[in-house]
DNA sequence: CGGATAACAGATTTCAATATCTGTCATCCG
DNA sequence: CGGATGACAGATATTGAAATCTGTTATCCG
């Protein structure tokens, strides 16, 4: 039979798969070789360390939104329904990969904890995107922001929300009035941005 | 020597100190009845269960704040000002009590984390403060809120402002721009409310 | 008789021996 | 030689027996 070479993206894609079976706690690089038919040696030809296997696992998972959400801020169109779109697709998707799938959830709730570094840059990522909408809207008149730089008003915008984007809070996304309270917090949002008298 | 009577209170002093002792992993029944020269038996007396003698002490620990902030809730003023020296010194006595003692403060977080019907009634206690304010604000016209019902935005500011009073957060809250960040995040909120043209 | 106790069963935790894992490296193979 | 291997040392995890804890109750004491 014709052997796969070994290669980074195989390797990512078994590690994948052992988290998803055995969980974060269980999941170890032996098992990523005997999943992959290797012995684990040559698994650390291609990561240097299994922080850095799972480091790389975390950055993909992460990924899978900024993609989406980057399009939402790059649109034409109103930067206000931007801003709504891009918050209601953020919260829609975590929401999404939480139920769908809990156990897999909690698995890369606790990578995540393990790679501080990965997960800031992600957020700098959604900042930034934030951010570009802002200053969008304040050019074109839509937003009045309180600050110079619109980063700062970004990262408010960040934080304010949350609730409905933060890890820590998945189990309040399936109570019965969650829909309500993120209703709630985009229209303020929204409305501190609008331009005043 | 005239022995002092076994109460509640002196029970809950008592689980405090072992608590901060030992932590909430290691501090057991025994070891309260043992600071109190009594048996674990005495203990049960007054309290049906380990877990009921926990929720009282962290009961304890989150009213320290709710009455300095009700007074806050209460005063005569601009509920715009008020409702910035609310948020400014719920976030100040988190910070503080996460600051000085953070091992205490772990041990509390642990706690709160077991008694989660005790905090949800300290949270609502919280947000029914806030939505007076804001009632107060409506009806003086210095606030327009987007719903009839106050505590519907006293909800949104509360979560809105949780990464500065929710535990979870307080790794931040001693970080070089948390300061910045919150004044970013209050003006964000205050904006909100502010009357429109 | 109100309140503390000591003894107890079942659940939980501790601890030390044992096994497994991580990361390295000299060696082997195509 | 580039890439995989198996053996290895030190770190980490598992396991099961022993100790401790939780919660109950029959008994004791003032």
């Amino acid at each position: 039979m014709p052997e796969e070479p070994l290669t980074p993206a195989r390797i990512l894609e078994a590690t994948e798969d052992v988290l998803r079976r055995f969980g974060p706690a269980k999941a170890t690089v032996v098992d990523v070789a005997r999943a992959l038919g290797v012995t684990h040696g040559s698994v650390y030809r291609h990561f240097p360390s299994k922080t850095a296997l799972r480091e790389a696992v975390t950055e993909r998972w992460l990924d899978q939104e900024t993609g989406t959400l980057d399009a939402i801020a790059g649109e034409p169109g109103p930067a206000d329904e931007r801003l709504s779109r891009w918050l209601e697709t953020l919260f829609a998707f975590k929401r999404r990969k939480a139920g769908r799938d809990p156990e897999l959830f909690a698995t890369y709730l606790v990578l995540a904890g393990e790679a501080s570094e990965t997960v800031e840059r992600h957020i700098a990522t959604l900042v930034a995107q934030l951010a570009r909408v802002l200053a969008d809207g304040r050019d074109a008149g839509a937003f009045s922001l309180p600050d110079e730089d619109p980063v700062v008003s970004a990262r408010a915008v960040f934080h304010a929300s949350a609730r409905f984007h933060d890890p820590a809070y998945a189990a309040h996304w399936s109570a019965p009035g969650a829909d309500a309270d993120f209703a709630a917090l985009r229209a303020l949002i929204l409305n501190s941005l609008r331009p005043g008298p």
